[in-house]
RNA sequence: GCCUCAGUAGCUCAGCUGGUUAGAGCGGCGGACUGUUAAUCCGUAGGUCGUAGGUUCGAGCCCUACCUGAGGCGCCA
């Protein structure tokens, strides 16, 4: 007999059925009431057993953890907890899990100590909940894409450019560490190296997918990225997954258009799709909040901080205008910022992104037309001079969540901010090869999918948002 | 990389200004009960108080170094 999913019991709740499921015990309660989860969805089945049938050394084994199967018939439940439960009439133990050494009670855990075990904190509530929600929220973006018709395009993971100037890279090598092979000249002979050239994995895959965008008009890239950067911060990991759409004939509005209706897309689907893991969440959150003094707790509760973020358009506001905001705000005047805003051209430090979404406009903001000097080489300069088509997407609690810009299609411009900023032309005559041959306007941005994740879910660390995550220092499982 | 805080039982934590046998809840184990909802009740085991030094008659508590974790900052997505 084919085994039942749990999700799909739940919803046809089909009385008097005779049904296998197979799943992990969440909790066995007198001897008598299993309560099955299989992943499916957020709730459990609960399995009744008359104890009369069974040997207690049988019984005893049905512990927290234990893989099983039940076979029984679906009978509208007495208990008040759920609407039906299966009248058990066959068990068979797949495997146990030893009460006296499996670390998962019955109880809360901490997210400190079930990130030190993360190969199974996959059966609790909570990342059972945040991993069904990162599958959504990465099924929403293709599909997001899908509809409108971008190619999903695939670019390098390991990549030969040095010059993309987004970060410490981590090198790709099988050359013999100890002893790695000279040069006349004593440097590391990478020709023997198995590229026969320095190789680092990638740090993006803009400049790919700005090819691609400049043939099939409008590409999206949605893969691993690595920074080898020193960050310690909830909101970085030294791996991890980007999305990276780039547009033909698009400017920069088009471009902030394109990242708005995607966010707003991304987080309808999941309020849609993902309702009973997002309330538990949303309880969740409720819960530990109410511990904290009145405060420190949000205004809104996970779910309501959702719907408000689709229901009105984005802050647009350009650089200028948010220094003016920033240098007449309060915390600037009494000098609470730990940087003060004194004149335009500071670089905006992540306390004054959360004064302007969390406490200024209270909703997502994007920033644009940022100061040339604190900006990448390949972002498109304005008429001014002094700013590049560059936009910034911030969110509550996340800080920026999109980069993005207009890219600079004019050679010449291009290859003067490549001198100015030391980027090395030689290595990427490809790219611009893409200006010199059919050169148009076009436009991209990058988003960081944990951080949607982050969002999305509530979590206040990317940690535990990547089923194994990466960050300095940490390389487990 | 910098700053701050923390590390006590398997987990979550208490342990007053340094003072004698280091506590609780949950979990484990043994038993009772039986339509339970992280079941309940009774009993019981479990700790080189992160590691290494030091101060002191005496250190879980004070000092130094290191390790680990968290929060904030920088780098960014």
């Amino acid at each position: 007999m084919q085994r039942t999913r749990i999700d799909v019991l739940l919803s046809e709740q089909s009385v008097g059925q005779t049904v296998v499921v197979k799943g992990w015990v969440k909790s066995f309660r007198n001897n008598q009431f299993i309560s099955i989860n299989d992943g499916s969805c957020f709730d459990n089945i609960q399995a009744v057993l008359n104890r009369e049938n069974y040997d207690i050394d049988f019984l005893k084994t049905i512990t927290p953890g234990t893989a099983l199967k039940v076979v029984g018939t679906i009978v509208a439940s007495q208990g008040s907890g759920q609407a039906i439960e299966i009248d058990v009439t066959e068990i068979e133990i797949y495997g146990t899990a030893n009460a006296e050494t499996y670390p998962l009670q019955p109880k809360k855990h901490s997210k400190e100590f079930l990130r030190e075990i993360a190969h199974l904190r996959f059966r609790t509530n909570t990342f059972g909940a945040v991993f069904r929600i990162r599958h959504a929220v990465s099924f929403a973006i293709h599909s997001f894409f899908n509809d409108r018709k971008f190619y999903y395009l695939h670019t390098p993971i390991i990549t030969a450019s040095d010059a993309e100037g987004a970060g410490e890279m981590f090198r790709v090598s099988t050359l013999d560490l100890a002893q790695p092979p000279k040069t006349e000249s004593g440097d590391i002979d990478f020709k023997a190296d198995f590229f026969e050239r320095e190789t680092h994995l990638t740090v993006s895959g803009q400049l790919e997918a700005e090819l691609g965008a400049l043939a099939l008009g409008q590409v999206y890239t949605f893969g691993p990225t690595f920074r080898a950067e020193n960050s310690n911060t909830s909101r970085h990991l030294a791996e991890f997954w980007m999305v990276e759409p780039e547009v033909a004939f698009a400017d920069l509005h088009d471009n902030m258009d394109l990242a708005e209706a995607m966010l707003k897309h991304i987080i309808s689907y999941v309020l849609e799709h993902c309702q009973r893991d997002l309330q538990f969440l949303n309880d969740e959150q409720i819960k530990e909040e109410s511990q904290k003094p009145k405060n420190q707790r949000s205004e809104l509760s996970l779910i309501e901080r959702l719907q408000s973020c689709i229901a009105d358009d984005f802050v647009r506001i350009s650089y200028t205008e948010a220094i003016e905001i920033l240098k007449n705000s309060k915390p600037n005047k009494k000098k609470k910022f730990n940087y003060i805003i004194e004149e335009w051209g500071a670089d905006l430090q992540s306390e004054h992104e959360r004064y302007l979404v969390e406490k200024h406009f209270k909703k997502p903001v994007i920033l644009f037309d940022y100061p040339k000097d604190i900006k990448a080489f390949y972002m498109k300069v304005n008429e001014d001079n002094k700013t590049v088509r560059a936009m910034d997407i911030l969110f509550p609690g996340i800080g920026e969540i999109i980069g993005g810009s207009q890219r600079e299609e004019n050679l010449d411009v291009l290859l003067a901010r490549m001198e100015e900023m030391d980027v090395p032309a030689e290595e990427l005559y490809w790219y611009l090869d893409i200006r010199k041959y059919g050169s148009c306007p076009h436009s991209g941005y990058g988003l960081g999918f944990e951080r949607m994740v982050q969002f999305v879910t509530g979590m206040g660390n990317i940690r535990d948002v990547i089923p194994f995550p990466r960050t300095p220092g940490n390389a487990a499982f």
